[in-house]
DNA sequence: CGAATAGCTCGGAACGTT
DNA sequence: AACGTTCCGAGCTATTCG
C-alpha cells in the first residue's frame, strides 16, 4: 500500500510541477495583460501620489513591460491554457486517485473546462498554512511585504496586479503542500482562474478591477488585498484542519460531511475515546488488585510452605531422637501423634510455630549417615544391619505381610518400578536404613507433643541412629476413615511442600530422610516431583538419591504388597506408606 | 426552488513585533 | 506608535441536494 501510495504521490509531484509550470507561463501571460491594463489605468490616472504609493507595486509593472511582449494578446492567452488541459485531464486522474477530496475536482472537468479544476488543486497545496500565509503576503506587490524576498521578485513582476500575485504565490508552495484539499482550490482558483477566465469570470474580473483601483487609491487601499490573500489564506488554513480533523476521525465521509458535521463527530469521538480511557484505566486498578491479592496469597501458601517445613524438620529429629531406643515405642507413639499434627497442618500450620523446634543441624548432621555411604547401598545392603530395619508390629497391617516386609529390596522392585504411580493409599508406614550401620527407623508420619517431647529427651542422649519420619499428616478423621477411604488421608504432605523438601533436601544436608507418601493422588504426583527434582537434587550431596520402592528399601524395609508410592529421597532412609488405615495403627 | 453549505470579500478589532 | 498578522462578523455568491 505504501508503495502505492508512494507512486502515487510522486506521480501527483511530477503532475504538479508541470501543472506548476504551465500555469507559471499562464500566469505570467495574465501578469502581462493586467499590467498593461494597469498602465493604462495609471496614465489616466490623475493623482501623481497615488502613482507614487503605488509604486513600489508599479515597479513590477515595469519589469511587467518586457514581459508583455510575449503575451500580446492577453484574452488568448487563457485559450492555451484550454488547450493543453486535455492532457493535463489525463494526468488529474491519478491525482484523484492519490486523494479522495482531490476527486470533486474530476467531477467539475467534463462540463466546463478541465483546466479549472486542476489549475485551483495546485494552489490548494500552495494554500499551506505556514507557507502560503507568508507568500501572499509578499504577492500583494506592497513593498510591506519584506519576508518573501526569493519571491518578491517574481512576484513584484508579475504581480503588479492583484490578480496576479495569487498564481505566482502557488507555484513555488504547491509541491510542499502535498495537500489534496480541496480547500486549496479556493486559493487556487483566483489564481488560475485567469487563464480559464471563462469559467471564474466573475473573480478574476472583479479582482482586477478593484485592484487596480484600490492600488491607484492612496489610502493603502492596495492592503486590502493583502488582506484578501491573507483571508483567504487564512480560510484554506482553516481548511485544511477541518480536513486533517477530519482524516483523524473513524468513519467519517470525506466528502459528504460538513464542518459542522465534522466537528459534531469530532466532539463524539473525542468523548468515547474518553470513556474507553477511563474504562481502560479501570481495568488497570483491578489487575492491579488482582495482582496483589495474588502475590499476597503466594506469600501465605511460602509462609505455609515453611512452617511445614518446620514440622517437617521436628518430626525427624524427634525420631532420629527416639528411635534408637525403642523402635516401637517411638514409632507408635508416633503414630499417635499423626492426628495432632495433621491437625495442625490443616489447621494451617497457625501452631507450626510449637513445633517449630529445629533440630541442630550439627547434630543432624552428625547422626546422618553420609549420603555417599548410603545412597547406593540402601537396595543392596551388603552387609547386614547392626540394626535391622525395625518394623513395629503396631505399624504393620493387619494387611501386611511379614515375610514380605523383610524380603530384601530386590525382590520388591516390582512397585518401585511405578512407585509413584502405585496408589494404594497407605497410612504411614515406614522403613528406614541405616546408613553406616546406623539404623534407620521409618515412621509413619505422626508426631504428637509428647513424642516430641520424649524426642527431645532422647535427642540430647545417644544419637548414633536414624529416625526416619514421615512428617505430618493423618488428620484425625483419616485415622477415622474406613478402609476403603484411602487412609492416605493422613499423610497430608502437601505436595507443594514434598517438592519444596525434596528441594531442600538436595541443598539441606539436614533433609536426607526420604519421603514416601502413597496418596493416590498427591503420591503420583510428589513421587513424580521426587523422582526429578529430589532426586537430581541429592545428586550434589553424594550418591544420588535413587527412587526406590520399598523393596528398595532393601531388608531392612519390609515388603508390602499394599505398600504403595515410595521414594528414597536420601539413600540412607526411605519411608513407605502401608496401605492400612492409620487407625490400625492407633489399635495397634 | 429553497435550504444548506462553502467560499470570497470587506471592514474592523485584537494582538504581537519593531 | 506604526506596522503586520490574525481573527471575527457580515454580506454576497456559487454549488449541491432534497
Amino acid at each position: 500500500m505504501s508503495i502505492e501510495t508512494l507512486l502515487e504521490a510522486a506521480r501527483f509531484l511530477e503532475w504538479q510541477a508541470q501543472q506548476q509550470q504551465r500555469a507559471r507561463e499562464e500566469q505570467e501571460r495574465l501578469r502581462l495583460e493586467r499590467e498593461r491594463e494597469r498602465e493604462q489605468e495609471q496614465k489616466r490616472a490623475s493623482s501623481l501620489a497615488r502613482l507614487a504609493h503605488a509604486l513600489p507595486v508599479e515597479e513590477p509593472r515595469i519589469e511587467a513591460p518586457p514581459l508583455p511582449l510575449s503575451p500580446p494578446a492577453p484574452p488568448p492567452a487563457p485559450p492555451p491554457p484550454l488547450a493543453t488541459p486535455t492532457p493535463l485531464t489525463v494526468i488529474p486522474i491519478p491525482v484523484v486517485t492519490n486523494s479522495p477530496q482531490s476527486l470533486p475536482p474530476p467531477p467539475p472537468l467534463p462540463p466546463a473546462a478541465q483546466p479549472l479544476p486542476l489549475a485551483p488543486r495546485q494552489p490548494a497545496l500552495v494554500s499551506t498554512p505556514g507557507l502560503s500565509i507568508k507568500e501572499p503576503v509578499p504577492l500583494p506587490t506592497r513593498p510591506q511585504v519584506p519576508t518573501p524576498a526569493p519571491l518578491l521578485p517574481d512576484s513584484k513582476t508579475t504581480v503588479a496586479p492583484t490578480g496576479s500575485p495569487k498564481p505566482l504565490q502557488p507555484l513555488p508552495t504547491p509541491i510542499l503542500t502535498i495537500a489534496p484539499h480541496p480547500g486549496v482550490q479556493p486559493q487556487l482558483a483566483p489564481q488560475q482562474p485567469p487563464p480559464p477566465t471563462l469559467g471564474t469570470l466573475k473573480l478574476a474580473p472583479a479582482e482586477e478591477a478593484k485592484s487596480s483601483e484600490q492600488k491607484k487609491r492612496p489610502g493603502g487601499i492596495g492592503t486590502r488585498e493583502v488582506h484578501n490573500k491573507l483571508e483567504k489564506n487564512r480560510r484554506a488554513h482553516l481548511k485544511e484542519c477541518f480536513e486533517t480533523l477530519k482524516r483523524n476521525i473513524p468513519n467519517v465521509d470525506d466528502k459528504k460531511t460538513s464542518n459542522l458535521s465534522v466537528l459534531r463527530t469530532a466532539l463524539r469521538y473525542i468523548q468515547s475515546l474518553k470513556r474507553k480511557e477511563k474504562e481502560y484505566e479501570h481495568e488497570m486498578e483491578r489487575l492491579a488488585r488482582e495482582k496483589i491479592a495474588t502475590q499476597q496469597r503466594l506469600a501465605e501458601l511460602k509462609h505455609e510452605l515453611s512452617q511445614w517445613m518446620d514440622v517437617l524438620e521436628i518430626d525427624r529429629v524427634l525420631r532420629q531422637t527416639g528411635q534408637p531406643e525403642d523402635d516401637q515405642a517411638s514409632t507408635s507413639t508416633a503414630s499417635e501423634g499423626e492426628d495432632n499434627i495433621d491437625e495442625d497442618m490443616e489447621e494451617d500450620r497457625a501452631g507450626p510455630a510449637e513445633l517449630s523446634h529445629r533440630p541442630q543441624p550439627e547434630l543432624l548432621k552428625s547422626t546422618l549417615p553420609t549420603p555417599s555411604t548410603t545412597s547406593a547401598p540402601l537396595p543392596t545392603h551388603p552387609h547386614p544391619h547392626p540394626h535391622p530395619v525395625a518394623l513395629s508390629p503396631a505399624h504393620l497391617p493387619v494387611q501386611q505381610q511379614p515375610p514380605q516386609q523383610k524380603t530384601p529390596l530386590p525382590a520388591p522392585p516390582p512397585p518401585p518400578a511405578t512407585p509413584t504411580q502405585t496408589l494404594v493409599p497407605a497410612p504411614a508406614h515406614l522403613v528406614a536404613t541405616a546408613g553406616g550401620g546406623s539404623t534407620v527407623i521409618a515412621h509413619t508420619a505422626t508426631t504428637h507433643a509428647s513424642v516430641i517431647q520424649t524426642v527431645n529427651h532422647v535427642l540430647q542422649g545417644p544419637g548414633g541412629k536414624h529416625i526416619a519420619h514421615i512428617a505430618p499428616s493423618a488428620p484425625s478423621p483419616a485415622v477415622q476413615l474406613a478402609p476403603a477411604t484411602p487412609p492416605i488421608g493422613h499423610i497430608t504432605v502437601h505436595p507443594a511442600t514434598l517438592n519444596h523438601v525434596a528441594h531442600l533436601g538436595s541443598q539441606l544436608p539436614l533433609y536426607p530422610q526420604p519421603v514416601a507418601v502413597s496418596q493416590p493422588v498427591a503420591v503420583s504426583h510428589i513421587a513424580h516431583t521426587l523422582s526429578h527434582q529430589q532426586v537430581n537434587g541429592t545428586a550434589g550431596l553424594g550418591p544420588p538419591a535413587t527412587v526406590v520402592a520399598k523393596p528398595a528399601v532393601g531388608a531392612q524395609v519390609v515388603h508390602h504388597p499394599q505398600l504403595v508410592g515410595q521414594t528414597v529421597l536420601n539413600p540412607v532412609t526411605m519411608v513407605t506408606m502401608p496401605s492400612f488405615p492409620v487407625s490400625t495403627l492407633k489399635l495397634a
